[in-house]
DNA sequence: ACTTATACCGGTATTAGTATCACGGTCATG
DNA sequence: CATGACCGTGATACTAATACCGGTATAAGT
């Protein structure tokens, strides 16, 4: 085996993981985010979907820094389970 | 076009990101991190030595949980060039 | 000298991330 | 209803990330 396809559990956690980004993303439009991040509006879809579970760091660092966001608490927030995913929806 | 190629900045830069990780490992070997992040050491490798300058996010994630980084600290250091990642190797 | 451990390198195989294109839905306006 | 602008989506194309294998080099321990 040369590449392990994703897990159940790695493909949930990018689905709770794109969950957080577009409620962070909030009112705006994903055109908007996706420009200020440097993406294409499809890749920033893809991942707020989670179609792309295990996007690339400096991806998700340019997305977080476009939204305002915290790589440490994004990744602990996705890492350890949805009461993180929620507790972190709470504190914003 | 489909997928744009890595530029030589993006390389460079990966390269950056790889030499602060393995200089966060000081003395430990990459085989011992590198099952701590819950990678194969040769995946370690390749993010230390630039080749794989584009590592995904929780790959990242998991190693700065092994070396004891801030991720947030490493992408600003990375990404802002290397006065910052002197800075950065300053700070510790 | 032999073994062991570590790291580097090249090749290979397979999956996944990312971008472009073309399409359908929505809403405002004529 | 027609037209257009904006938003999201599916299909497709192509590159990169990851893992496994074999080989090489160097240093430490026996």
């Amino acid at each position: 085996m040369v590449r392990v396809p994703l897990t159940p559990e790695e493909r949930q956690r990018g689905e709770r993981f794109g969950a957080l980004l577009r409620q962070a993303r909030g009112e705006r439009s994903m055109i908007e985010v996706a420009a200020a991040a440097g993406l294409s509006a499809e890749t920033l879809r893809k991942i707020e979907t989670g179609r792309a579970p295990t996007p690339a760091f400096f991806t998700v660092a340019a997305l977080a820094a476009a939204l305002g966001l915290s790589l440490d608490e994004l990744a602990a927030a996705c890492a350890e389970g949805p009461s993180a995913a929620a507790e972190f929806r709470r504190a914003g």
